[in-house]
DNA sequence: AATGAATGAGGGTTCATTCAT
DNA sequence: CATGAATGAACCCTCATTCAT
């Protein structure tokens, strides 16, 4: 009996939520009005406040649940001799965080364009978790480099960019009707790893800078 | 007479724009109250309505002076046999792009962030000149695989990709108090050209697929 | 069987009623929500509606209750020659209400207060219970001066005044902890009689007024 | 012309004040909407808000500009030698309040239902004016006793008896079309000082308990 | 051209009341 | 009878826009 009501108040909030969602991702938090959230939730503008105390705290509760879910999902490289190699490592955590991320397209959306929040301050915790992600990005970089496996770089400036064509990537991926997960994110690793060129061809070393010579070295 | 009277109109105009997409960058187009703009402007209300029709159109107008100049900044690689080695025409027009971009940081703000535009129609200009540019590289890397200078890919997901590091990049540099562009330019090229590995170790291949083997061929 | 569903049904509502008068005496008619007194009663919010028809008629409910007992404790002073000395009788009849009224404050409260009721029709209802003891108050006067027990005074200003000591009064008292009543009624007995000069000083005249000579003869 | 400027803002001001005041004091603060007030001073929502903050400002600014005037009207009794008879001080000052009561019957329905106001403490600064005349003729009756023109008496239950005589006289006077308000104010003081019984009969002492005998004595 | 007081549509929120269970 | 989730009218307040001066 009790239940049951828990279960019918889950759903309710469950259908809210989803409502909220779209219109947050569409309009953006401030052209979104509670009336077209409850329109599309076919509800009455009541009962949206039985389930949220008010606006802005419905689109956080929608942040953190996608923050949370995200954040289980991002996992670190091991570069332990028994762990599975890198590259696969890296391939199963993308691919998990790209279905995620694909499967709810207006919370993608919101995310992505993360001036889509209420204010500065929700906007600072989607960038918080950017920059924890890129971070992670940046110290892999560096045991990479320590490592021999990754060659000297500025590791900032490269987890930013690497991190950014994933953002990228995800953007294109949004428009594809039905994206091939695995493959994707394995041409992205490849983009990611190796570049565009073709390794014969170009200018031998790491850098030709246009200023004549590589400038690699004095980046801190 | 009349011309000065032109200069002066001129003149007021960007007084009020500055102070617009300050404001604009800020707080977002929402947040950013039209009081806000005209007490830092130090203009009365009834001013601002002399110079632009409404709220919106002096956002637009801030909008086209930027896509304008962009556009203008952002130059076709040209393969012709006696034009300059294209890493270093990527370089020019990299450096260039960035350098307007570095220089005017709430415009920035405002470009990367395009949640933070009044609705879906000002954010798909934005994002209409983002598909252009991505589509420049898009071309950029086909004509290159052709040529046989880049290696086969799916040139849609990568050009996305590129972009985005791009972005992500841009995101980074904002943040650095005295950004020495042409150096940083150059280590984007490089990570967009060969990546992050070290070219001797890792697999050998271009790809080496988490589910076994290359899966280049079937990307469309 | 239906007596005892009665006796249920009427403790129920007693306790809806307990609850109610607190809720409205603390906070007002306005600021007294539904969910409070529901709270306070330990019912759900249709159990209210089962016993009263809006939140408009429980007030109501409780106002006529206390009217009601209120008109019955207030009596009239016999001046017939059998009659207990009318002092005596003013000192029995005071007691009455004021232990009525100090034993519910949360209902003293709200009778004081008129204005805390839902709108100027329930304001006026208080007010024609206070009007009608005014008027009371006013013909005893008017027979007393008849008698020759009172002096000639503007009757209807002077019930006025005078019930409005009893409510001042009864402000005073509802802030003691133990009022003595029978006490404090008989000191207010004797400033509604006699008031507060010493009989043998100030001027020796009813009135002295502030323009020269007394006034009195002129009021109607 | 800044000078035209301010006296037309003080007129406009003036205007929503006393709409509002109109409509407080008819309908409570809570029943009173802002729909209502703009309409009867027939301006426009949004100027309200230009002069004041909110709602509840404006109930302030009438509470605060009222309890100021009546404080500065309400004046303590001298008993120095050389000062005008007590008497007369007491008519003049009572003169000079009633007089500001009634020229405002809105403001003074205020006052009198405190009930009206927005919550406990708007209520609380009625109160606390309340609280100080009371005090201030509770003060002026002890000292009144000491000197021997006063009878010995429970001064705090005798003030609050008096205050609420001139309160319960005051709801009188406002019902009168043209009160007058000297003799009024002379008979009021009349009632007070020496009550309502002819001096030769009832009983001859301050009080006669019911329960037989003066009980004056053990009131503190 | 410049001003700033005035406007009013529209937004978020509350809460008395209803009704299916 | 009792319940409490759902309802929606009505409220306060904001702010882009207008217009008389």
């Amino acid at each position: 009996m009790d239940d049951r009501a828990a279960r019918l108040r889950h759903d309710r909030r469950l259908q809210i939520v989803e409502a909220a969602k779209q219109v947050f991702a569409e309009m953006g938090y401030h052209n979104a009005s509670i009336s077209e959230i409850i329109a599309r939730a076919g509800i009455a503008r009541g009962t949206f406040y039985l389930y949220f105390p008010n606006k802005r705290n419905a689109f956080d509760a929608i942040l953190t649940d996608a923050l949370g879910e995200l954040t289980r999902r991002v996992r670190v490289i091991s570069l332990a001799p028994e762990a599975p190699p890198p590259r696969r490592q890296l391939h199963t955590s993308l691919v998990d965080v790209l279905t995620y991320v694909l499967e709810d397209r207006p919370l993608t959306q919101l995310l992505l364009n993360h001036g889509l929040t209420p204010d500065a301050e929700a906007s600072e915790r989607v960038e918080a978790f950017f920059s924890h992600v890129r971070s992670m990005i940046e110290s892999s970089l560096h045991h990479g480099i320590q490592m021999g496996l990754i060659r000297p770089c500025p590791c900032p400036l490269v987890a930013a960019a690497l991190f950014g064509s994933i953002r990228g990537s995800v953007r294109y991926m949004l428009q594809l009707e039905h994206p091939d997960v695995p493959e994707l994110a394995d041409e992205l690793i490849s983009f990611a790893l190796e570049g565009v060129v073709k390794p014969d061809r170009w200018s031998g070393g790491y850098s030709t800078s246009a200023h004549g010579g590589p400038v690699t070295k004095q980046v801190r």
